[in-house]
DNA sequence: ACTGCTATATAGTAACACGTAGTAGTATGT
DNA sequence: ACATACTACTACGTGTTACTATATAGCAGT
């Protein structure tokens, strides 16, 4: 329907990722699934795994792996403190830039 | 005051261009500091630069030059029925995005 | 065996905003 | 005449990011 989403999901993907992980631990395959049903639809695995390995990396998240009767085991996310604020600073921006870009489009 | 947009601006600054274009006829220069005075205070002649480029590139504007009695002369932008679909198809991808986004926020 | 769903990982790519520097015209003040 | 400041455009390089493509692997049903 709507085409390549890709350039207007930079700098808010990572957020939404840390939204969906700090309502309660979950996993790559299982955060790729409820973007999906948010409406991101063509948002795939590798995305995902991409950005989990950046917050890991950027030490924003805890990690935790567990066994799976689904399949392979899975590798379970939890925010910490430095996730937690990066989130709000993340909303921070989001309520910011959103007002400026919804004021230059009401402004006629 | 908040750091950093830089991420989160990308995929909409070149939007905001088109619809500033889309008012008026205008230059470089005044579009960077229409934006400035959006808000968007860090943004610089270089950046906007760049997107204009792209535009005319991407053939979406029509450009005249014309003198000006305050320096060197201005390239204006129009945008043409390429830039005015572009502009369109921008702010169908905005209402999705920041709607998805928004229901995240909300959906507590 | 094969298919399909679940689950993770990673090397490479393209697009974009931004940093920085340079060039140049006009106006004002000293 | 010179410096400064504002106006105005160009161009090269950088870092970050989402995405592509591919590989690996566990488990269930046929």
């Amino acid at each position: 329907m709507l085409e390549n989403l890709t350039e207007m999901l930079k700098g808010v993907l990572e957020g939404c990722v840390l939204e969906i992980i700090s309502r309660k631990e979950t996993y790559g395959y299982e955060i790729t699934r409820q973007l999906n049903a948010l409406g991101f639809t063509d948002i795939v695995e590798g995305t995902v795994y991409t950005i989990l390995v950046r917050l890991e990396k950027n030490k924003l998240v805890d990690i935790e792996k567990k066994p799976s009767d689904m399949g392979p085991p899975r590798k379970f996310f939890v925010l910490n403190d430095a996730g937690c604020k990066e989130l709000q600073k993340f909303w921070g921006k989001w309520e910011f830039v959103s007002s400026k870009i919804n004021e230059l489009k009401e402004k006629k």
